[in-house]
DNA sequence: ATTCCTTTTGACCTTTTGGTCAAAGCCACG
DNA sequence: CGTGGCTTTGACCAAAAGGTCAAAAGGAAT
């Protein structure tokens, strides 16, 4: 309940402008390696005033994970059962792909906080995303039942799709270490073999369906 | 060349002790989050005492990163262009599953390094790391040739097995809130699902060979 | 133009942190 | 059992970092 509704535009435009040199410096450092400062000449505000719209650094980045939260989630939330199974699943694999492609700072700002043990967002976890991965799983685990789709666990199925697509993104340096400097741009192949590996992964008639 | 060779016994004890403190606190906190003293407290040494070891914080994080750099990529430096070609990859798999669950806190220390831009060891991705890929890769687009297994991009095939394979290290506490508080031990299902996974990704004849 | 509220800032405070140093303790070996 | 090198530490330091505050500056409605 820090700063729920900007009023004036002026709070609107500063707190946009913390929002993203702090996502800058947040996703680059980590919580603990960024600070408050760095933050502030990012956004081109002195400290004093960044400390007037957020009361604190943990303030801030809790804003951020919470904002972030939501949209992280938004490929998952599209998942419909009404839709063709594999298509449904490719879909989910290309959206997240694209959000490590646009959104990388986003993804590494998650994957700091996880692999440090979520201290931040652990309660989300075991609440909000856990219910939203169950549901979903729920539908996959019924077109996998009516025969639509190869069996597999649907819950190891959601996880795999996403540190295939993150890995793209927090992993970004070590792709293009390993790729060579002359491949700029790792995406295009990374969906293609993506799109491979979940179509044979989850066909249930493997060399074309009848 | 800080402290290549211990010499004495006790010199051997405490940088022991360290490492085995400075992984602990490393892999949990990150390079920025980390203290020395906290580090110190762990290894149940007096801060100026830690620092007769190793001249400074980086120089510890150095020393675990190359140290463990080698260790790491050891599954991968097994896999034989002599063996059965599915075998190879699904053992591969295996021992790289079997290194996030034995050994979690070297693969979140890797991965909190390539999130931030893997700053320490950046020289060491596109050298000695990707020459070790290069290699592999020409072995598995060999065997894709000789129609030994499916076609697929062999980088991108090895980018798949790392991320998979270590999400059930660095992603843990997600994996863990996501399935539940029941399920304690994620592992045995991950592994059941990945060697599904690479078998029909990389199977010629998919629904049994000839 | 005045007034009241919002916004901005320079100066300052405290705690944390990486690192130093001189002196003390310890250990092995002659 | 003494001596010289290895090991340990209490005290200390300077820089960095999170955060505060009172006062100045700006803005908009009357």
């Amino acid at each position: 309940m820090n700063k729920p509704l900007a009023r004036t535009r002026i709070q609107r435009k500063n707190i946009a402008l913390i929002s993203e040199a702090a996502l800058n410096i947040f996703s680059a450092q980590g919580f603990r390696g960024a600070t408050v400062d760095q933050i502030a000449r990012e956004a081109s505000l002195s400290k004093p005033n960044l400390l007037y719209y957020f009361p604190s650094k943990e303030a801030i980045h809790t804003h951020l994970l919470s904002t972030l939260m939501d949209t992280w989630l938004d490929p998952l939330r599209e998942l419909q059962a009404t839709g063709d199974p594999l298509d449904e699943i490719l879909t989910y694999v290309r959206r997240k792909l694209e959000m490590s492609r646009d959104h990388p700072r986003e993804s590494r700002l998650f994957a700091n906080e996880i692999v440090q043990g979520a201290p931040h967002i652990l309660g989300l976890l075991g609440t909000d995303l856990k219910t939203l991965v169950d549901e979903k799983a729920a539908i996959i685990a019924g077109w996998m039942a009516e025969g639509r789709l190869a069996p597999a666990d649907p819950h190891h199925l959601i996880f795999s799709i996403w540190s295939l697509t993150q890995h793209y993104a927090d992993f970004d340096v070590q792709v293009r270490a390993v790729l060579g400097p002359d491949r700029p741009d790792p995406f295009p192949q990374a969906e293609a073999y993506l799109t491979t590996l979940f179509t044979r992964m989850l066909s249930v008639a493997p060399q074309g369906p009848a």
